[in-house]
Parts: structure tokens; C-alpha cells; sequence
DNA sequence: CTGTTAGCGCATTCAA
DNA sequence: TTGAATGCGCTAACAG
């Protein structure tokens, strides 16, 4: 059985108030009485109980998730997972409110920062744009004891306490390492198409294929990027341009979002078979891989990045340090074969 | 604030105890009072609180894991995770035990099997060699009323409630996806390596691995499997053996462990470059990523795999389905650039 | 069949 | 500076 505050109180010859008092460094406790019942704890090797001590301080953690809203597949598919967690409110003792601004409007994202109560919210995970203001509004809002998160894309210098998605940097590096491989050797040009250099993850993850390209493999030469700000017909009628334009062209990476823009103008170019890699599994980008129209498909799993955005307000709400190790997000790649 | 117990028992006009007995579907009240109570727990939209169920009842769940010994890291890596969650244990009600066995033993496994006391065990995981024997002896613990979950290879046929592993199948598809992307075209044969057919997993990955070559890339032509028992002594022999009697053998994929012997014998043949596609990501994949040694390398989750063991015999043990769709274990491919 | 009462392990008044 | 008493939401004897 395991030993209780009451093991501990009467092992130290103390009150339950004061075993209490001294297990959550509370003042008015002389220092000898403090000794006596750290070595009554020692000695009884005590563990407290989380889940009771929730329970008697009734604690909830009142949390906020601002991400763009609009169409974008992945967007949807990071919300669904963020209402999940609000089903497991009660169990995780959370209460979670959704803020959805328009795609790339930093001002709003500021807006919403500015406007929360620091009284009222404990914590809050963004997918933010990386302007200096939002930089600037996270900081007021830790400032005010806020607990911040970034989801997806980083606000690298910010003064969020931690990142809650994949190394992109690392993730352009496994799609050059893919195309690489897939080209096997053959010469050709790679075109690569993003949403927008405004957002830190498309430019981790052009930046990684560059390099991987250079250094491993020197004859793919690349084509852009050509931004897109993510729009579905933007990327379609870019592809279709730079296919036209160029037929030196032989590989695709796309980065960003608009996957639907990317596939349609896949399917008028039928006749040209090119190895395409694009990123996050979505309905669009699941059929692309079953009709063979995409060779790979690099996730992140929403679903483990929510979590882990929760768990780790969570921790930092009550003074823990996360273990960050433990929280990075896994670079998923899919092919048809080991689609989920 | 969330209605608790005795909301629903004023709403209702009943005592506390009644509104638990409904709760918990326990025998004794009449229909009418049942349909009180439960009309007004509709009507307050009470949802019970878990952490003060099982604060109450004091439940713990003892579990007892089964996997192989020996030098397999695999299995080290599984055991470590196992570990871990023992080290969790009193924040998850748990009570865990490790019992190893000599691998593809399966007299052993029966031995254990039947030595537990189904009144001092609940749930039970093993990492079963698909063996008739073995089938029976989990059959007679099901019937006994101990839940049994089948890790990393599955016993097809038995009375398990749940296989906590990959879809192997799938698995050997998507390394055939990938060599053959890898091999773009060009023809040329592939030496398979696998530990032993009595493991089921190791026959799937076979079995997918053949089917997408023929399906959707004849140009290459299989060699093997070669059976190595897992043994890295006896892969590194049969490697170098058969690269040497075939030089036309251009990739290799190894679906086994022994991954060291795989290693020193790809060491031996620096001259020829390989396509080479292993499972599990251990100390010695890592490091023949990181040398160009290996283009990529599928991997399970085994930290995934023993936290969903976990949960889904602790779900059976409180009479819940669990939903199958959440314990699903990726597929995960790494190359040299996602590597975790 | 139903209700009363006393905990589970911990936190928190309020007195002393 | 310390302690006694009460309660968090739920379960489980034990009565009635």
C-alpha cells in the first residue's frame, strides 16, 4: 500500500495541515517541522496522489486555441482534434475555446491575443504568423503570467514557451532526401511550390530541401518556389505555368497547402509522369497517393500536436518544466502502402 | 459547474446510494426508480468523474507482459518502454510485470501462461510465436476471465481481445513501395531476409512485400526470404553468401532483426551500392542511416504499442469496447533526415 | 428495494 | 507556527 499524507503525519509526529503545508512549499511552517516531515516522506518513499489532489482543489485549466480558419484541409483537420480534446474536457479537467481568425491576418491574430484576461485563461496555443506584432502580442500576454504555445508554425525568438510541431527544417530535408532517392540518379529540375515566406515552417522546409538537394544531389536542380498563399487555384494555375513552361521539369515538392490546385493540374498533365511529394494527409492528398498521382506525402499528426499542446500548458500552469523530448512531433511520411 | 452525484440523487428524489447503484448498473432498484434516475441524469447532463470513481474504489489493474530475452533491440527498446510505464504506474492505477522468455519458445510462453492466477492477474500482453500450443494456452486464460493483447506479432485465430502492433502486411507493402520507387525502373533482384516464418509478422511482411513487386513492379525479382532466426551472426553469413553467388541482387530488405550481421556484411561489399530497406529503428539502424548504409528503415512505435496494451486491457477490465480506429499503430518509414 | 454513513487521498478554511 | 474539521465526487458497507 502506498503511504498517505496521514502515513506521513504520523511518521513525523505532525498534522495533516502541516504535512500539507510542507509538500506544496507553503510559508509558516518552522524549518525544523519542515526537516522532520521531508524525512518522514524520505523515509516512507510518499508519492502524492495527482489525481486526488485534483480532485479536493477542483483545479481546471481554461485554455485557448487560435488557428486561420477557411478552407485549408489541414486547418480543418487540426480543429477536429482540438474538439476531440474539448470532449475530454471533463476527464482532463480542461476547458477549451476555439478563436479562428482569417488565414495570414496577423492583426487579428493581435486582436485576440490582446483581448484575452489573463484572469480567465491560463494558456494559449496558436498557429501564428510570424510578424514582429504577434511576436510583440504574445510577449504582453506572457508578460501578464499567459502561458503561450505555437502550433504548427513557430515563432522563433517569441517568448512562447515551447513549439508544439515538426522540425520543418528537417521536414524539407526528408522530402529532398525522398525525391532524391525516388529520381534515382536522373538529372532533372524539381519545382517547388509554397504558400508563403511569411510563415516560419514553409521557410524552414524550403530551406531544408535546398540543402539536401546541394549536398546529396547535385543533379536535381530547383525550380521556384513559387508562392502561392496556400490558395488551391493559385497553386494550379502555378504548376500548370511552370510544367508548360519548362519541360526539363520532372519532380514536384509542394510545401505548403492548395494540394487540390496541385492535383488538378496533375491530371492535366497526364502524359508526363513526375515524382511528387507534398505534405499533410488530407482527403485531397489521400486519393492523390491511391491514384498514384503523388509517390509520398509527409505528415504531421494534428492530433498528437494538440495533445501535446494541452498536456504542456498544462505542466507549465503548474509550474512544471515539460520534458521536451518526450514531445516532439514525429515527420510522418506516407505512401499508399502505409496510409493510416 | 458539472452536476455531480448528488444533484442528479435531489433532481431525482432518491438517496446517493440508489443513483450509484444506477450508475453502475448494479441489481436491486426497481425499473421505475431506474428510469427516474435516469431521466434526470439526461436532464442534467451528468457526465461521471473517473478520478473520483476509481479515487473511491481504490482499483488498480494488475498486468503481466511476456517478451522474449536476448540481445534482440528491439525487444530491449519494448521492454525499456514497458519500464517506463511501470515507472508510471501509481499515476495510472497499474501494477505491471515483466516475465521473459527464450525466444520463439513457445513452450515457455504456455508455461507462463498457465502459471498465472487469474484471480491476481487481469490482462496479460505477449509477444507470441504463432504456435498451436501457444493459441490453446491463451484460449484457457480467456476462459479463466484473464484479457489477453497480443504485441508487435499477432496470434490470428486465438481468443485475444486485441493485436497492439502494425499491420505487417501493409508493412512489407510499403517497403516494396519504397525500393521500388527507390530502384526507379530499373531492373534488377531483391535479396529478402527474414528471422523466422514461424512469427507471423515476419510471413505478412513477406507476403505484402511480394505482392507489390508483382503488382506494381516486375522488373524486380525476388530472392529468398532467407530464414536467420533473428540471429545477426547468421543474416551477416547469409547476406555476404548470397551477394556473392548473385551479383545481380541491387537491394536488399531486411524484415527481421539481426540488423548488426546485416550491417557488417553491407560493410563487406562497400564497393556495391544497395538499395537497402530494414525494420526498427535500433542504435545500429540509426547509425546505418547516418552512414548512407541504409536508405531507409520502417519502424513500429513500441512506446505506442505498450501504452495502448495498456489501455486497452484496462478498458476490457472495466467491460468497455475499446475503439479500435484510436489503437491503431502507424506504419513509420525514416530516412537518414526525420530520423526521431 | 432504498437510504445512511463512512471513507478514498488530498486541500483548505478556521481556530488555537 | 500548528492542528482539527470539513469537503471534493464517488463507492461501499451496513442498516432498514
Amino acid at each position: 500500500m502506498r503511504p498517505t499524507v496521514h502515513d506521513i503525519a504520523a511518521e513525523a509526529g505532525v498534522s495533516l495541515a502541516t504535512v500539507d503545508r510542507v509538500l506544496n512549499a507553503r510559508p509558516g511552517v518552522r524549518q525544523k517541522t519542515v526537516a522532520k516531515v521531508e524525512a518522514a516522506v524520505e523515509r516512507l518513499g510518499y508519492v502524492r496522489d495527482v489525481t486526488a489532489a485534483n480532485l479536493a482543489k477542483k483545479r481546471i485549466y481554461p485554455l485557448v486555441f487560435i488557428l486561420p480558419e477557411g478552407p485549408n484541409s489541414f486547418m480543418r483537420g487540426l480543429e477536429a482534434e482540438i474538439r476531440a480534446a474539448m470532449q475530454r474536457s471533463p476527464a482532463e479537467r480542461t476547458s477549451i475555446r476555439i478563436e479562428t481568425v482569417p488565414p495570414f491576418d496577423a492583426k487579428a491574430i493581435v486582436n485576440i491575443l490582446d483581448s484575452l484576461d489573463p484572469a480567465e485563461v491560463t494558456g494559449v496555443a496558436l498557429v501564428a504568423t510570424d510578424t514582429p506584432d504577434v511576436t510583440a502580442a504574445v510577449g504582453r500576454l506572457v508578460e501578464n503570467g499567459v502561458h503561450v504555445a505555437t502550433l504548427v508554425s513557430d515563432l522563433p525568438g517569441s517568448q512562447r514557451i515551447h513549439y508544439c510541431g515538426i522540425d520543418n527544417l528537417a521536414a524539407g530535408r526528408t522530402a529532398g532526401g525522398l525525391i532524391g532517392r525516388f529520381r534515382g540518379g536522373r538529372a532533372g529540375k524539381v519545382l517547388v511550390v509554397a504558400g508563403s515566406m511569411k510563415l516560419s515552417d514553409h521557410m524552414d522546409r524550403a530551406s531544408g530541401f535546398a540543402e539536401v538537394l546541394a549536398a546529396e544531389f547535385p543533379e536535381l536542380e530547383i525550380v521556384g518556389p513559387v508562392e502561392t498563399n496556400d490558395d488551391a487555384d493559385a497553386v494550379r494555375q502555378a504548376v500548370t505555368a511552370a510544367l508548360e513552361a519548362d519541360a526539363g521539369i520532372t519532380a514536384i515538392y509542394s510545401l505548403g497547402a492548395g494540394t487540390r490546385g496541385l492535383i488538378e493540374a496533375l491530371a492535366g498533365q497526364a502524359s508526363r509522369k513526375l515524382t511528387v511529394v507534398a505534405h499533410e494527409v488530407t482527403e485531397h492528398s489521400r486519393q492523390a497517393l491511391a491514384d498514384g498521382l503523388f509517390d509520398a506525402v509527409i505528415n504531421q499528426d494534428c492530433g498528437h500536436e494538440v495533445r501535446s499542446a494541452i498536456r504542456v500548458l498544462k505542466a507549465r500552469s503548474d509550474g512544471l518544466m515539460p520534458i521536451s523530448a518526450q514531445e516532439r512531433i514525429r515527420i510522418d511520411i506516407f505512401l499508399r502502402d502505409n496510409l493510416p
